[in-house]
DNA sequence: ATCCGCATGTAAGCAGTTACATGATTCG
DNA sequence: CGAATCATGTAACTGCTTACATGCGGAT
């Protein structure tokens, strides 16, 4: 249900082909999403047996047909619906913290090195995900307002491993003194 | 994978029936997972498959018969396996960015409102995991150490609802004002 | 010569979900 | 009298994952 919103979303940009779908969900780092094609082919077939969108095959030459989708008024209203739904909370699937939480179990060197570790991943991440707002070729243009909430967009996931970031480091830094409170 | 660490994790502390297990773990808000049964009832019966788990029945007057767990030594080293493993990323699935993401099809109005129903469910969200401090009834009692972990996990989750409450708040903030940057 | 990009798809499987089923006991 | 708790489990499904299959053209 989820990467279908997201599809019926870019495709409310432009008709698109599942290739093109497949590229642009997987550079998008708003979507946790392992960037298989075959989720994309096969919600496009399911959201054309409900109706919501449609397909035209462009031939080109020495290279394999397209199937270029776009949105039908159905698409279009479903779309908007589920915009307008009530929003969820976020799901949080720190598996980090399953470690943490049984990490009893190591010695202090041995809890050390995770954290550390996971200082690196995360340092990486927000590297990451601050360096996405300088290329992003995927970006909307259509107006402002949209330019605005894809900018908070980008800013919230920069938030997030900031403060997970902080997170981490103080957790070292408490436990490298034994300050356990 | 994820599920079965936590089970092995918790039977680490003492031996449980899969009954006690449910309730733990979605008492435990570490574990973003729905409660139902079915999966810890599967992910005992194929742990003790792998040999990481027994059980031993016990019969109960009047009340069905417990199937108590307990590790087993192959079951601790798996555990200890998992606990030193190399810690990913988090996953951040926050379903409500991709509806941010196509808002500009919406009016204003409903965007606010979209925004405004969202800081709803974040602060509910964190007073919730607040409020679970000062309950919670399973927690480790084996050391200062792990007590200390425990509370960072805590604070992790506190933190992460608290940044993301600042995010919806200064998104609303921006987008009253027509701040578009 | 080999890998990468383009473009479509299939097969097999896993983790987790909701919902259903049973049957006794206790609490309001 | 009905609901909740204890305690186990099954059935059917969804969403997503990895891996495989094909075939051409251009770059290294």
């Amino acid at each position: 249900m989820d990467l279908q919103a997201a599809i019926l979303g870019f495709l409310s940009w432009k008709p698109l082909s599942g290739y093109d779908l497949k590229k642009m969900l997987s550079r998008s780092d708003i979507f946790y999403w392992s960037g298989n094609n075959n989720q994309v082919y096969k919600s496009l077939l399911e959201l054309q047996k409900e109706g919501l969108v449609t397909h035209q095959l462009q031939q080109q030459e020495s290279l394999p047909a397209k199937k270029i989708y776009s949105l039908t008024q159905k698409g279009t209203a479903e779309l908007v619906q589920h915009l307008k739904a009530d929003p969820l909370a976020p799901e949080l699937r720190k598996n980090f913290l399953i470690q943490l939480a049984w990490a009893d179990i190591l010695t202090d060197e041995e809890v050390m090195n995770l954290l550390e570790e996971y200082e690196n991943v995360i340092s990486d991440q927000l590297r990451l995900s601050q360096g996405q707002a300088i290329s992003s070729a995927n970006k909307p243009d259509r107006s402002a307002r949209e330019l605005f909430l894809w900018k908070r967009i980008h800013a919230n996931l920069v938030d997030a491993y900031q403060t997970e970031l902080e997170w981490v480091r103080e957790t070292i830094h408490a436990f490298r003194e034994k300050n356990y409170e």
